[in-house]
RNA sequence: GCGGAGGUCGCCCAGCAUGGCCAAAGGCGUAGGACUGAGGCUCCUAUCCCGCAGGGGUUCGUGGGUUCAAAUCCCACCCUCCGCACCA
């Protein structure tokens, strides 16, 4: 077994002996309470999942480093649909679906087969799950844990429910779906072989009229077109029926009449004929009582809407084009008996005006594109472009009664009201391209009846949303305003079904809560879930009124525990239990939960929650990609939690995940990377290991001194990051700035035994622990401290460890380092020997004043050299300063605003010690001689007279 | 289409709120060197272009604009990703 391995079991098996992360209430002690949303147990957790519960377990770490007591429980969603399905297709031999779980999954063949349960199938997925889990280091109290069918469980879901109906906020409607007539059920995008993202679309009937009391019931997305009526089009191939629709007598195709059925439609079929019998009959537009001829018109599809179609040319692409092509085949018109005079009399007529056309957009659009016919390609596109630019910005013309004037986005809404208050339009809902089951059955539209829904349209219920969402916390920032759009614009959302797993709906009926709806509070249920555990609390006994008490203080205790048998103790702990951890601080997910998942969890809480107990904060995290693509399983790119800790270690692939990306921008996983980063760790492992073997003595230089404030910066950087869950940048600096700080102290320092360095790297540690927790607990217990490092202080920004002075010195030296470098580069040779200057005491007066000036603003020339020059100690180098004031100026643009404070407050710096006691760091940089000299120095050697152009913090420099 | 997030020096990605300290952090990769019996381990150096002296030039999706000054502010356009409902 690998080190990495051993390691890893070694601490998951002490911690675990420690209940290190099982966490009570303490009243002594602030409490965290942070959440990730139930992964679905319908195939193992990946490093999706991996990543985003990654930046949960750093958070809780981390916070229960800093003395908090944290809770973090987890359990697993089994409610729904897909469950089901997916081990039906195991039941049916689906080789495509098998070979994946055994490929994929890693299922073995004798589990495999029991999969035809369902049940069965979940609890293998969570038991390999929870294995997962723990081996990757996840800080869970598992006291806590539950699936999503429990009778516990189901019974917090009954009293949610009741309490939801009791509030109003459970309405009764109906509403359209895409159906599966084979399945009688919804067909949801997972379930569907073709047509994925297709919804039903409501199309507007406008009924023209045959006869008196004969509607042809035309449909169009676009009612307002009624103005620019000049014919209808019928297929003269297709069948046509007559029926009573409610108490009207409509003609309309015969999928149209099956599909109005499906639609809470009553339908009564009196009779069925061709399309044809109704071409060259005219037909009355209830708006204008104005007669039309119905003309044949192949392209009418009876399986779209109604099968009838009126004809705009003047503004729909397809109907100029249909009718062009008539008016070019008097023959065709023949056989219908229609004479070519009807059809050269139709002239488009205008009734919308957009910029950038004329009269007839349609004829112009068609013309400009070179369409051939109603058969052209190029037609759809035709459609879209003007469809967009009239629906955006067009105005309707004159002709259209009391809409003229308005453009088409203000008035559609109001028309079609209108309209179907006067009795002229009517809708229907249809597909707007085919949808097939995974049964291989064409799916339709049906209007379900009787359905119950969250009434999220509820005003007042958005109101509180927002006032949910107005005092918590959501990092990153910038998804605060998506929730509340979110909210604006969440509807009725259907929270029932009558298939899959869950619990039923209280009120019965055959009703099952919908899988989304059944998770929007149950973080509250983990509070009592340890105590229902414990001691075996029956579901019968978690009546409503037990919940009500427990999360609402409703009731008498006694009374209660007479009713359901539970101890009244055990209850009064529950509820302190309740209100000691709750509301959740944090919850942390990827945004596609954003518009479901999240924004229900605020609704509910604000349905049944009174203010205190609603959510403190929520993280929203981008989508993993691996390689650059989307993870899939038929994509062969899809990584196991459980393959990439056995290949990589969990601290890599926990950190490899954590530095791909914050905020709501993509992880892109790199298994190269992640490999690295193994390797890093190995690395980091050893030099860890040196040092604390080494770091004995009581060293304490403006070097350590330096070391130690660096690391206070780090630390404050970490920290602060941390707080606000960038987990990128909390992980980059603890591991590649921090580790950086060591090495170039070391570098400088030439040895690792400083006591001082030591006590750096513990700190080190424990920034690096929420990370990779493995790693840092091996290394803590080498360094001879007691405990765990998962819960050892977390370090805390010493103001007074900061040392301006040796930060300073330091930048000095890197400046140095770095001009020389400049020069041997320019200069393109091996040195020999470098010499450094430094610059003479009066120059500092000089500079410094000039840095003063700077920071208070500009620094005007002639004013500085008003005040040198009066200053009778600078009298002989006049000359010198008026050349040299410039350049400092201009060096200074390049200066921070807190390096020149410290420059002010340090003062004279005395660089040539400085540069002298990093003589050996340069020689063995450059691998040259290294002299340092004051420009003073009366031995200095200075073959070239550089030693003139030292500035302060520039020494001059000669390379030879 | 609607809503959200983005496009930065080979790659991943900081910076953009509060314009100047930005040729722009860090990681990866690449090149050279050190160490080593050897190393794909580790360490150092370099990595937009030019420069025999610490300097100069051209960059931050594209095109405009504001400003003494723009990766950062404004406008337009192009491209990518995510969500859009009965489904986890």
């Amino acid at each position: 077994m690998s080190r990495t391995k051993q390691m890893e079991q070694k601490w998951q098996q002490r911690w675990e002996a420690a209940h290190l992360f099982e966490a009570d209430p303490d009243p002594r002690r602030e409490k965290k309470m942070v959440t990730f949303p139930f992964p679905y147990m319908n195939g193992p957790l990946h490093v999706g999942h991996t990543f985003t519960a990654s930046r949960v377990d750093a958070y809780a770490r981390f916070k229960r480093m800093q003395g908090y007591n944290v809770l973090w429980p987890w359990s697993w969603h089994w409610t729904g649909q897909p469950l089901l399905g997916a081990s039906q297709r195991v039941a049916r031999g689906d080789a495509a679906y098998i070979k994946v779980l055994l490929e994929v999954d890693g299922v073995p063949e004798e589990e495999l087969k029991k999969f035809v349960d369902p049940l069965y199938m979940a609890q293998y997925y969570t038991n390999e799950g929870r294995m997962a889990v723990k081996s990757i280091g996840f800080s869970v109290d598992w006291r806590r844990e539950f699936t999503t069918v429990m009778p516990t469980f189901q019974k917090f879901i009954e009293w949610q429910y009741k309490s939801l109906k009791e509030k109003g906020y459970v309405t009764r409607g109906t509403h359209p779906v895409v159906w599966c007539p084979k399945d009688k059920s919804p067909t949801g995008d997972h379930d569907r072989q073709s047509g994925e993202g297709v919804t039903p679309e409501e199309y507007i009937l406008i009924k023209y009229q045959l006869s008196d009391n004969i509607f042809l019931p035309a449909a169009t997305f676009r009612p307002e077109t009624i103005y620019g009526i000049t014919n209808m089009w019928v297929n003269p191939d297709v069948d046509y029926v007559e029926a009573e629709v409610g108490s009207e007598c409509w003609i309309i195709s015969k999928e149209a009449a099956e599909k109005l059925t499906d639609q809470e439609r009553k339908v009564v079929v009196k009779r069925s004929f061709k399309g044809k019998e109704l071409v060259g009959k005219t037909f009355t537009n209830p708006i204008t009582r104005r007669e039309f001829p119905i003309l044949p018109g192949w392209f009418v599809d009876p399986k779209t809407a109604t099968g009838l179609v009126y004809s705009v040319p003047a503004h729909a692409p397809y109907d100029y084009l249909a009718l062009r092509d008539l008016q070019q085949k008097p023959e065709v018109l023949a056989q219908f008996g229609i004479g070519m005079e009807v059809v050269r009399a139709i002239k488009p007529i205008s009734i919308i005006k957009v910029e950038g056309f004329g009269e007839y957009p349609a004829v112009e659009i068609v013309e400009q594109m070179g369409i051939k016919d109603q058969n052209d390609a190029k037609a759809e596109d035709a459609t879209k472009e003007l469809y967009k630019k009239e629906f955006h910005s067009g105005k309707l013309k004159e002709t259209c009664g009391q809409y003229a004037g308005k453009s088409i986005r203000e008035v559609k809404d109001v028309l079609i009201s209108d309209f179907k208050k006067a009795g002229f339009a009517d809708s229907m809902v249809d597909l707007s391209s085919q949808v097939v089951c995974r049964c291989m059955t064409q799916c339709i539209v049906k209007v379900l009846s009787d359905q119950w829904f969250l009434n999220y349209s509820d005003p007042h219920w958005k109101e509180l949303a927002k006032q949910v969402i107005a005092q918590m916390s959501i990092y990153p920032e910038v998804a605060k305003p998506w929730f509340n759009t979110v909210v604006d614009w969440l509807r009725e959302w259907a929270c029932a079904r009558t298939t899959g797993f869950g619990t039923p709906l209280p009120w019965g009926e055959g009703w099952i809560i919908e899988t989304l709806s059944d998770s929007t509070v149950y973080m509250s249920f983990y509070t009592i879930n340890k105590y229902i555990r414990q001691n075996d609390i029956k579901p019968e006994s978690l009546t409503p009124e037990i919940f009500d008490y427990i999360f609402l203080n409703k009731g008498d205790v006694k009374e209660l525990s007479k009713t359901t048998g539970i101890d009244s103790e055990l209850l009064v702990s529950m509820r302190n239990e309740f209100l000691y951890w709750y509301p959740f601080d944090l919850r942390n997910s990827a945004k596609e939960l954003v518009p479901n998942h999240l924004s229900f969890c605020i609704f509910h809480h604000a349905a049944l929650f009174p203010p205190q107990f609603w959510p403190k904060g929520f993280g929203v995290n981008g989508m993993l990609m691996v390689e650059g693509q989307s993870m899939h399983k038929s994509k062969g790119n899809f990584i196991t939690m459980k393959g990439a800790v056995e290949k990589y270690g969990a601290d890599a692939t926990r950190c490899g995940l954590l530095l791909g990306a914050e905020g709501m921008d993509d992880p892109d996983w790199r298994a190269d990377n992640v490999y690295d980063l193994k390797n890093k760790f190995d690395g980091l492992m050893t030099f860890a290991e040196s040092i604390i073997v080494t770091a004995k003595n009581d060293d304490n230089t403006a070097l350590e001194g330096w070391l130690q404030s660096r690391l206070q910066q780090r630390i404050k950087a970490v920290t602060m990051a941390l707080d606000e869950l960038k987990t990128r940048t909390a992980l980059q600096t603890a591991l590649f700035e921090t580790w950086n700080d060591l090495r170039w102290y070391i570098q400088r320092k030439g040895n690792t035994s400083a006591k001082v360095l030591g006590g750096v790297v513990k700190d080190w540690l424990k920034m690096l622990a929420p990370f990779a927790p493995f790693m840092c607990e091996e290394l803590w217990s080498q360094t001879g401290e007691e405990g765990f490092i998962s819960v050892a202080k977390w370090p805390i920004y010493d103001y007074a460890k900061i040392d301006v002075a040796a930060e300073e010195q330091e930048n000095l030296v890197i400046d140095v380092m770095a001009d020389t470098n400049n020069i041997l580069k320019a200069m393109k040779i091996e040195p020999v020997k470098i010499v450094y200057y430094t610059a003479v005491s009066w120059k500092w007066q000089v500079y410094l004043k000039i840095v003063k000036k700077t920071i208070f603003g500009q620094a005007k020339i002639n004013e500085l050299m008003k005040e040198f020059t009066s200053d009778t100690s600078l009298k002989p180098h006049m000359k010198a300063i008026a050349s040299m004031v410039p350049k400092i100026i201009k060096a200074l643009t390049k200066v921070s605003g807190d390096r020149k404070a410290n420059m002010v407050k340090i003062g004279v710096v005395d660089e040539k010690t400085i540069l002298r006691d990093a003589v050996k760091f340069f020689n063995d940089r450059f691998n040259a001689e290294i002299q340092v000299f004051s420009e003073s120095d009366v031995k200095c050697f200075d073959p070239k007279g550089r030693a003139a152009m030292a500035i302060p913090y520039q020494p001059a420099i000669y390379v030879e």
